[in-house]
DNA sequence: GCCTCCTATCGATGAACGTCGATTGAATGA
DNA sequence: TCATTCAATCGACGTTCATCGATAGGAGGC
């Protein structure tokens, strides 16, 4: 770099474009972070049957019902409850022998307007 | 028991199981990759900030103000913005040298919900 | 106590994704 | 015409993801 720009401070010598604009603060890291996993765990077609289920259903589902509903192993049924129960979407309990998935009603705003759309 | 029972013809002869219960209607497979692919492509913090970006200008956003904005090089911006593009959510027009990208009006219903949530 | 049933977890595999450097294509200005 | 600039595409690489089979953990029933 031969320090030689040193002296000139150069008022605006580059800048040939005439395009360049300021654009907006962007959003804290953390938050496009969070929004981001959101739309990841909802960008997957048998999450959003899981949750067109669950919005649809007036009572908690049990995992035998999403089992039946995929052609899907079981493994695989339960690997995307459990990135939807990560993800803060949907809640789950046991009883007796069973386990039961709901939506989650603290689910972020962001989820909530997603699965508005997909109920 | 009393084998009692036996003359019954059971009730519920098969079925041990007591929580199977119907479950509502598919989504159309359709629809449900159709949603998928507009969350998945809202999976991403880049993807996130750029929809910030253009949820929040008054105006068409050029290229190289993303490519300012990020500390990313030129290509993954603009893979990116292509990922939008594909996706429905943004839409793109050249002005001489450059490319500027805005909300596309006419996106899904789902993608305008979820930028409304990024907005 | 043992056996059965249901669900979660583990390990592996193939596909998709995010990122980069290099290149190409298009439009401008000298 | 030629050099310059901006953006899209290509090829490659490492990571993440969806899926499966096998296994483990737990709760009831006999």
């Amino acid at each position: 770099m031969s320090t030689a720009a040193a002296t000139t401070p150069a008022p605006t010598p580059l800048r040939v474009k005439g395009c360049c604009n300021p654009v907006s603060a962007p959003l804290p890291e953390v938050l496009a972070d969070e929004l981001a996993a959101t739309y990841k765990a909802l960008g997957d077609p048998t999450r959003i049957q899981i949750l067109h289920i669950l919005a649809t259903a007036t009572e908690p589902v049990c995992v035998c019902d999403f089992t039946a509903a995929f052609d899907l192993g079981q493994p695989t049924v339960s690997h995307h409850l459990a990135t939807l129960r990560e993800a803060g979407i949907v809640t789950s309990f046991k009883r007796g022998i069973w386990a039961f998935y709901r939506l989650n009603p603290a689910m972020s705003s962001a989820a909530g307007a997603a699965v508005a759309q997909i109920g």
